[in-house]
DNA sequence: ACTCCATTACTT
DNA sequence: AAGTAATGGAGT
């Protein structure tokens, strides 16, 4: 019981990321917020995903920008067949049908580098990152909730294992344990964009490294010539943004699809 | 508001 | 069936 601890919300909550709806109950006219994405003419490699084909239901109304107004950046369309919103509009009337989102490698790629670094984000970084990826804000969070569970799920898996292997305990699989009460502290100022937490990781990232989670989980090749980028984030890849303020470049441009695919040709495809 | 958690439901 | 995006409830 002592090992799950509570996160501690800060009552003062970061203002509403979306002005969706405040009631429990947000879209109204779609149960999702899909960005989806703009007419990319771009001709792609159609194996990329084989997902069924575009649903030409999609219904402008209901797709809503993550934060339109609070990004400065230029989106890139997403990748081939990235996101797909199984839209299936039942015609019985009497279920719901969820939509789910295919996400792509690249999303989650960075996603996973990022989880790797992060195990929480701030309101504004998970922002950041749904702009990056052209995803909404909400997609993003529910993406690293989803993450934090699986990764309890496979560390719970791991005790089982060693509990079998009857091995001299460990205080390395307290992983959980160990990192939680460090990013208990919640993130995130109203008027700050980076958590405590965060800012000494940044600077620190032993501080972060101790999760050490990656005890089974898939491994997350990147090419040898991005861990060595000095930022560290594959979304200074995505981005060249210009953090000099003042200086008056170019409004942050990304990378099309096939420029990135380019940059990850091991993770073009995992199948078979 | 956010989180965790169980559950649902969709994709492969 | 496995993996996982998305939902909803309960707790902070």
């Amino acid at each position: 019981m002592s090992a799950d601890p509570a996160p501690p919300q800060c009552p003062a909550g970061p203002e509403a990321p979306n002005s969706r709806g405040p009631s429990p109950m947000p879209e109204i006219s779609g149960p999702r917020e899909n960005p989806a994405s703009l007419p990319t003419s771009s001709a792609e490699t159609p194996r990329a995903e084989t997902v069924s084909p575009l649903p030409s239901s999609m219904d402008p109304l209901t797709q809503d920008s993550p934060d339109s107004s609070t990004s400065p950046w230029v989106k890139l369309p997403p990748t081939s067949g990235e996101e797909r919103t199984a839209r299936k509009e039942d015609a019985t009337q009497g279920k719901k049908q969820k939509m789910r989102t295919v996400f792509s490698q690249i999303q989650l790629y960075v996603l996973n580098d990022r989880y790797q670094r992060q195990k929480y984000l701030s309101f504004q970084q998970m922002q950041e990152l749904s702009n990056i990826l052209n995803l909404s804000y909400k997609q993003v969070k529910i993406w690293f909730q989803n993450r934090r569970m699986k990764s309890k799920r496979q560390q719970k898996r791991n005790l089982q294992k060693e509990s079998n292997s009857v091995t001299q305990n460990s205080s390395a699989t307290t992983e959980y344990a160990g990192f939680y009460p460090c990013h208990q502290g919640y993130l995130l100022n109203p008027s700050g964009n980076l958590p405590l937490w965060s800012r000494q990781a940044w600077n620190n990232p032993k501080l972060e490294q101790p999760d050490l989670e990656n005890c089974e989980e898939e491994s997350l090749q990147l090419p040898i010539q991005f861990q060595q980028n000095s930022m560290g984030d594959l979304e200074s890849i995505f981005k060249t943004a210009g953090e000099s303020h003042g200086v008056p470049q170019q409004p942050t441009k990304y990378f099309s699809t096939q420029e990135i695919m380019d940059f990850f040709p091991n993770y073009s495809e995992h199948s078979t």
